[in-house]
DNA sequence: AATTACTTACTTACTAATAAGTAAGCAATA
DNA sequence: TATTGCTTACTTATTAGTAAGTAAGTAATT
């Protein structure tokens, strides 16, 4: 992957998150890149083809990003997604990929369907392996199954970017506070 | 309002909600209505008013709602809010108009903005009174300020709404239960 | 009761812009 | 010399939006 590819799908990847996949066009990448959008054919043939690039990436930077926690205590983890998706709101008021792909998904090709839903079922039973890992030392002491709070946080952390894009930054921090707080209620 | 125009905007807002604002076209409505696009023209000029009328639309649905559940207890009033979220679901795995335009948010004009703020704000005080309604009465027993409570639910709400179409309805079950759940945890 | 003025609810036929995608070619590099 | 990394120039399809016209109805005027 030379250069060029890179930004390519890393400006694809900013979009998708930004305006949303089926709102950004191969145009709006080679202007900023100051190429022309037969070059982003030359490396994506099709439009799904990139698509499919930008998740295999947001799954790749998850799988660094867990492999880089692996020693971390199961607070450390958690914490680290909080700041992922802090981030994602400081960047632009970027949404995560599972929420944009998903706000379409009845849009999207089978091949884009697979790779999100694939991608989701990996950050879901990392998280819940986190959540158990977490009530099995005592780290946390929460009464529902960690499953169940697996099932909380997906739903949450996608709803709380996009409810913070419209009520604001506060917003979304009090969410982030209640999914703390909620891994230690007992 | 004649009825090709309500069908225009019961249309419009069924596409918004399945597909996305920016992924619906005028020509769709009309092939459905087996009218020209140029009729839609003729009572929203811009797509920017249609998007204006389904919004309010969805509005004075939901103060309809309110208003028949006056004197219904909170948890008949919550009850009802998890079983419209189930609906949407059921009915073509449609989002939330907060959802679907929360995700596009920044593309949206600044009055589209406006309105799906004012909107978010009405629920979103509502429910609040619905929960602080509740714990007063100690129908409810949760540790959180209503204010909290309905910061989690009207995020989990769309959340559920957007990775039940990827991971299927029982995931959206699991959400809308663990939510009615949250309400009686002390 | 008949005419006139005007509105409503569209259609026909178009425009300008933008979208994804393609085919052919060219210059630099390996 | 073959491959890589593009550009040029194009096509086809779709988009929101517009201009002009028409058939049917309604309301006021004569």
């Amino acid at each position: 992957m030379n250069n060029t590819q890179e930004q390519i799908v890393k400006l694809g990847r900013d979009f998708i998150q930004t305006f949303g996949y089926n709102s950004f066009s191969f145009k709006q990448i080679a202007d900023v890149l100051n190429i022309k959008n037969a070059a982003i054919h030359h490396y994506y043939p099709t439009k799904e083809d990139l698509g499919l690039a930008v998740i295999e990436k947001d799954k790749s930077d998850f799988m660094a990003l867990a492999k880089a926690l692996q020693v971390a205590s199961p607070t450390e983890k958690t914490n680290a997604i909080i700041n992922l998706y802090r981030n994602y709101y400081n960047d632009g008021k970027k949404l995560c990929m599972i929420s944009t792909c998903g706000s379409i998904f009845e849009q999207l090709s089978p091949k884009m369907q697979s790779a999100t839903r694939e991608h989701l079922d990996t950050i879901y039973s990392w998280l819940e392996e986190v959540f158990q890992k977490g009530a099995d030392t005592k780290e946390f002491h929460f009464s529902e199954t960690a499953k169940e709070m697996s099932t909380r946080w997906i739903a949450n952390l996608p709803g709380a970017l996009i409810t913070g894009r419209i009520r604001g930054r506060e917003y979304l921090e009090n969410s982030l506070n209640q999914l703390s707080a909620s891994l230690n209620t007992k």
